[in-house]
DNA sequence: GCTATCCTACTACATCTGTAGGAGAAGTCA
DNA sequence: TGACTTCTCCTACAGATGTAGTAGGATAGC
């Protein structure tokens, strides 16, 4: 009963963003955010949230004072990452080109955006001279 | 009871790949292929997986001879996105740059991928006159 | 000290999802 | 026609997840 495992739910991801955002809280200080966020939510379930990212170790908490103040124990950037993975393995058989030559299609980067994608290839063409195989 | 809504859970979806690729089939020949991928699971499972596809409308079936035949009503890229969408929105604020610039920097491309990706910024670059605002 | 407030701990429950068994109809083969 | 095989239909169940109520301890203001 002590651990849980798997992986994020959407509402507990939600409740991470939260830390994430704003740092370390209290369920009242997510509550509030998810409030301000026009989520309607009960209390006690912000905090069961939280106690389940902590018994699945995506967050600690200490008591400070009266409440329990959690924080993010895992970067944004980590889960992150593992949701891509799950979704590039789940959907385009772990290739990641076939995704960015969709979103990158689709139109939506900033000019900013794709500059630094420029930057990025000549870089990467620097390294392996042109264009060549990826073994 | 009669429609399913929501999303798609990772053994749905399993078994949409199945039909995706191997064109409409019974619950025989998605068995067989799962078997063949390596993957342990009982004839009334796949079943049970058709059916509810087909109440998320994922999939039609008619009954051909003997047994129904299923056939996948949503395509692979229709789905795909769906999920990026939900992925790009939970994790990104919905912005597709960060992501594009996170796979390309994981250096996971092939040379044609890279490729392909400076053609597709060229023609953005002419179509946009340079690097320019996102709005 | 009392009372309103706030917090934690525990419990509950519905739905979704993965997984599968059993009953019974239908077709196949000897 | 009887024994298999193969399907569908229905039912079941456990774990994950979202959501929240209640009880009871601690605190703070009056």
């Amino acid at each position: 009963m002590a651990d849980r495992q798997y992986d994020l739910g959407d509402a507990e991801l939600e409740v991470l963003k939260v830390l994430w955002d704003e740092g370390p809280g209290t369920v009242r200080d997510v509550l509030s955010k998810l409030h301000d966020a026009g989520r309607r939510v009960a209390y006690t379930t912000v905090q069961t949230l939280l106690t389940r990212l902590e018994q699945k170790r995506f967050v600690t908490s200490n008591k400070t004072g009266l409440a329990y103040v959690y924080r993010a124990r895992v970067s944004r950037d980590r889960v992150t990452r593992t949701r891509l993975e799950s979704l590039l393995s789940q959907l385009y058989d772990g290739a990641a080109g076939p995704l960015v030559l969709q979103l990158v299609r689709s139109e939506r980067l900033t000019g900013e955006e794709i500059e630094e994608l420029q930057r990025l290839i000549e870089h990467y063409e620097r390294d392996t001279g042109d264009a060549g195989s990826n073994i």
